[in-house]
DNA sequence: TATTGTTATACTCTATAACTATA
DNA sequence: TATAGTTATAGAGTATAACAATA
C-alpha cells in the first residue's frame, strides 16, 4: 500500500455527508457514526463490485475458510457475528455452488470441518485483489497514517488483538 | 462524560474476539473490520437497550427531527443511508403512533416538513440518556482519548466535517 | 423535465425456537 | 446435560421500479 494512487477527499469528490444536519451531542456518539460510516463505506465498495459473482459476506466466507483450513462453522459464525442457523444456509449454498466442501471428523461427529474446493480456492483468488483495492479505494479520505490507525481502534472495538 | 466509571477492556469482559481465527492480508481492511467492529457495538447497545419500546433507528429519526424542526423527509432519508421509499413507511409509522407530525408547506407542496409532537418530544427526552449512556458503555475497551479520535476517523470516513 | 414523495413488491438479512445427533 | 449443527419460520431491513403530484 503506497498510498500514492489514492485521491485526496476534494478530488474523490467527497462531499459533507451531513447535508446541514444537526444530531446534537450524538455527534459524539461513536455507535451511531459507526452505522454512518460503515455505510458510507460499503457503499462505495458495492459501487466498486456491482456486477461480481460473489457478495461480499460469501467472499469473507471464503476467505476465512481458506485462512483457517478444517475451521469449524460455529466458530466461523461466532467471530464473523453470524447465527448459526443464518450459517447453516449461507455454507450450504456455498457447498452446492462447488466451492466449499464439508467434512465430518470421526473424532467429533456432531461438529463440521470447512474446506474450499479447488473451485472454491480459484474463486477467491480471482477476487481477492479486486476487493482489496476496492476496500481502500472505498476510504480515500484517510491518509495511510489515518487509515492504520483507524484499523488498530476498530480491531481494538471488535476485541481483536493488535496487529 | 467524565470516563471514570468506564471499566477497563478486561473487567469489561472484552475478549479476544477472533478466537484464533486469521484473514490474513484482509485483517488490514478497513471496510471488513468496520463491518465487524459496528456488529460489535450494536450487539452492546441493544443487550442494553432490549425492551425499550423505541428501535435504534426509530430513536435516530425522532433525534434528527428534534435538532432540525421542520426537516425535509427526503434530506433526512439521504444523510441515514435510508431509501426514500423505506423511510415514508418509517415516518408513517411514527406519525401513527402520535410522535412525529407531518406538515406539506405551500411553497413547495411536493415536499414535507417533519416536526415531533410533544408526545415524541417527551418519548426522546425519556429515552436519550439512556441511549447516550449505552452508546459510550458499548465501547469500553477505547479511553476517552482513543473514544475522540475514533469519532473524527468516523466522521471523516462518513464525510462528515470536523467537530 | 426534474424533484419529492408514495406504493407495491421482492429480496436479503437477522432472530427465535424446536429439533437431531453426538459428546 | 451440554454442545454442534439443522430446520422452519417470522420479522426486520433493504432494494427496485412504477407512479402521482408539483416545480
Amino acid at each position: 500500500m503506497t498510498g500514492a494512487e489514492i485521491l485526496p477527499a476534494e478530488a474523490a469528490g467527497i462531499e459533507d455527508g451531513k447535508a446541514g444536519l444537526s444530531f446534537g451531542k450524538f455527534e459524539r456518539s461513536a455507535g451511531f457514526l459507526l452505522r454512518i460510516a460503515q455505510l458510507t463505506a460499503f457503499e462505495r465498495m458495492f459501487a466498486e463490485l456491482k456486477g461480481a459473482d460473489v457478495k461480499i459476506g460469501e467472499f469473507t466466507i471464503l476467505l476465512a475458510i481458506a485462512e483457517n483450513p478444517g475451521v469449524r462453522q460455529g466458530a466461523m459464525a461466532d467471530v464473523l457475528k453470524i447465527k448459526w442457523s443464518n450459517m447453516t444456509k449461507l455454507v450450504r449454498s456455498l457447498e452446492g455452488r462447488g466451492l466449499v466442501q464439508r467434512f465430518v471428523p470421526p473424532q467429533d461427529r456432531r461438529s463440521v470441518e470447512l474446506r474450499l474446493t479447488e473451485e472454491g480456492r480459484k474463486l477467491l483468488e480471482a477476487f481477492s485483489p479486486l476487493m482489496f483495492e476496492a476496500d481502500r479505494r472505498a476510504l480515500p479520505m484517510l491518509s495511510d497514517e489515518e487509515h492504520g490507525h483507524f484499523l488498530a481502534l476498530l480491531r481494538k472495538v471488535s476485541g481483536w488483538p493488535p496487529l
